[in-house]
DNA sequence: ACTGAAAACAGGCCTGA
DNA sequence: TCAGGCCTGTTTTCAGT
């Protein structure tokens, strides 16, 4: 866990909203010529805080806007199970998260489809493929009110 | 929602892995020369479905590494009370995520912090600041077992 | 010796024909 | 598709602290 000045947030939070923004612009919101603030960045990718660069779509205009949440309970807990469980999920490109939780349900995933209809083809997919699932519940997003991937530096 | 060919999405695929690929390799990839991969590039970032290029960090390397889910419910069904809870919640850095829920409660958000204490502040400035919650739940994550920012395309 | 500035170099982008 | 100009990233060298 690294340690970063206020210099190091300032270009992580611009980078975290626009990572096509170029060099001399970056260097100027911080008070730098280009120099320093390349070798800045260089560091953050070697140190791994800059994981990578993506783009995002916009999953209305591509009809992928339905967005559920498939929590689940399980009755095995072996490591097998786990093992398996996991490498299933993992591989649906419709799962967008997965977490292991505490409290009442052991796991949660958001599943990000086109409507109710596709949901419900993943889900059957999802309970042939993996047993000892002792409760599965879903629920729906109606509206999206926030979503970002910028984490708070 | 456009209409996309096999071409298009496979332009979108390798773009949400990797934003910073070169036009020619990108080109390359679906057999054309740049010119006309460039032009497709150009006209799904004017149709909006190429929304924006962002950078994605390491919330472990940052210290951010703890998620919570909080659900909610309202007692209050108002235009005004929606506007001022989405302000309010929209407005905390530490919320990825806010969907308007069907089923058993109304909102759900995804909260990333530090930590339980840090997570608890957040907790108490949320409660502090909107009134008429009848019922605030929150589930933490133990372990992250996948997260990713592609849509399936 | 370290940090930053400036200038030269290289490479990719974008637009004509 | 190709070729050219332009802009941006990258490297190197130099100066100041």
């Amino acid at each position: 866990m690294a340690v970063l000045d206020s210099v190091d947030r300032t270009l992580l939070r611009l980078l975290q909203n626009d990572a096509t923004m170029p060099l001399a612009e970056l260097a100027d919101a911080v008070n730098l010529t280009t120099t320093p603030c390349w070798k800045r960045l260089k560091r953050l990718e070697e140190d791994g805080i800059l994981r990578q660069r993506v783009a995002l779509l916009d999953p209305v205009k591509l009809g992928i806007a339905f967005t559920a949440f498939v929590q689940v309970k399980t009755s095995n807990h072996s490591q097998d199970w786990f093992n398996h469980f996991v490498s299933t999920v993992t591989e649906f490109p419709e799962v967008m998260e997965f977490y292991r939780m505490a409290g009442e349900y052991d796991y949660m995933m958001k599943v990000q489809v086109a409507d109710m209809q596709a949901f419900d083809n993943m889900y059957k997919k999802l309970v042939a493929s993996v047993s000892d699932l002792t409760n599965v519940t879903s629920t729906f997003a109606m509206e999206p009110l926030k979503y970002t991937t910028a984490l708070p530096v």
